[in-house]
DNA sequence: CCGGGCCATTACATCTTTGTAATCTATGCG
DNA sequence: CGCATAGATTACAAAGATGTAATGGCCCGG
């Protein structure tokens, strides 16, 4: 079973970056290119599963990078990103086969959903439909959230936070990650909002349940999993 | 192709029409039983497709029909129906192999998607993914509305209205029909939520587009076609 | 062409979600 | 043991979702 594999081409630095730390963090092999040609000649060796095209770039444009690998046979899925105000333009994005797209800036969960269900329609992917811990079950296709039988009511937020939690389950996620995975690439990292996420989520999770499954890690971050103390 | 098949046991009347009407109106064969004991014989003939539930019966409750009809091998999946204090007891039903539940009161197209999904679950239904209308798209499985090529972002409301057209695009649906199938069972027809929720829905899907798809017939209700005046 | 009702539209109120900030608690070190 | 700091908890604020209500326009019958 072989990894899958993603290029960007991104020529934003900033973003390049976060793309590619965030994809590479969530199990994919990743590669950044900074402008449309490198871009292009990358994709054409056929060999990602995904692309991830930046619409502006410098010289060749995200199109431009897109007809031409179309037009080389490629057929793998590919996730445009736009500026708020290039929206007008998508029909031309969609037309030549891109398969979604996202508006700069967006929650990198936002992303990796998009990421994952592009995948999965490719059938390249070997995603589970729900994630689980004890009596915990999380759907992701219902996005559904069930403990001990109960159905629990989680936002847009309090999903995406229980998501990482468990598919990172036993792992210590420091709050950087977090954020970075959950919320979107201007986090300002000086508020508690993480926090307070986990609080709300603890209280509908874990508050009245039995065991506790999100623990502190003091000076780390949170681990969710089935305490093997016994 | 014979139609899908749901029963209903519930013994309040009002609630039991709402079901049998809704379910009705949405294309399925539905039969009606007022307690546990005249449920229970008809859900033994085996020829359901899906049971709807109520907890709460007079004589036999939901826990004792399921619990016989499991026995005698069914295996059709069950959607439960319980008032909201009594969700206490829920591990239960999932135990004995109820599929889902819903708190009373709920909004019939709550329902009905639960009823869809777990029919799909089934194998046992032909229900497509995506609806469509011109250059309109509403994708099911991803709840997320596409217009010419633009992603539309719908509330659950919104989105829920948008469906209702979608599927009997071309019916003209009047209010009553609208109202019980997007809200709940106790709506308040002297109120003009839906003239409001059309409004929000046309500012989304029609204002910044052509052709209008929504038309009001006046006296009448609304009707989502592709107008065929040309 | 006038008037009544039907619908559209807008404004506003309420509730939920999410973030910010202030305060409280407890852990672990000196 | 007491303090410094990380984290928990609570209160408040801003933004979005949804319902209520008031107003205005338009269609149709007379």
């Amino acid at each position: 079973m072989q990894p899958v594999k993603i290029l960007i081409v991104e020529d934003e630095p900033k973003t390049g970056n976060y793309l590619r730390q965030g994809l590479t963090e969530a199990g994919y092999v990743v590669d950044l290119a900074r402008d449309g040609l490198d871009g292009l000649h990358l994709a054409q060796s056929g060999d990602y599963d995904l692309l991830v095209l930046d619409v502006m770039l410098p010289g060749l444009d995200g199109w431009g990078v897109l007809r031409t690998v179309r037009r080389g046979g490629h057929e793998m899925p590919v996730l445009f990103l736009t500026a708020r105000d290039q929206v007008e333009d998508r029909v031309r994005g969609l037309e030549l086969g891109a398969d979604d797209y996202l508006v700069k800036p967006f929650a990198f969960s936002e992303l990796l959903a998009r990421v994952r269900t592009l995948l999965r329609r490719g059938g390249r992917s070997k995603e589970p439909d729900v994630l689980r811990a004890a009596d915990l079950e999380l759907d992701l296709l219902r996005r559904r959230v069930m403990r001990a039988g109960t159905r629990i009511d989680l936002t847009a937020k309090e999903f995406a936070l229980l998501e990482l939690l468990l598919r990172r389950q036993g792992e210590v996620l420091p709050r950087s990650l977090i954020a970075s995975q959950v919320w979107d690439m201007n986090f300002d990292s000086d508020t508690n909002v993480i926090e307070v996420a986990v609080r709300r989520l603890r209280a509908k999770v874990d508050d009245p349940f039995e065991p506790k499954l999100i623990r502190t890690v003091r000076g780390m971050g949170y681990v969710l999993d089935v305490d093997e103390a016994a």
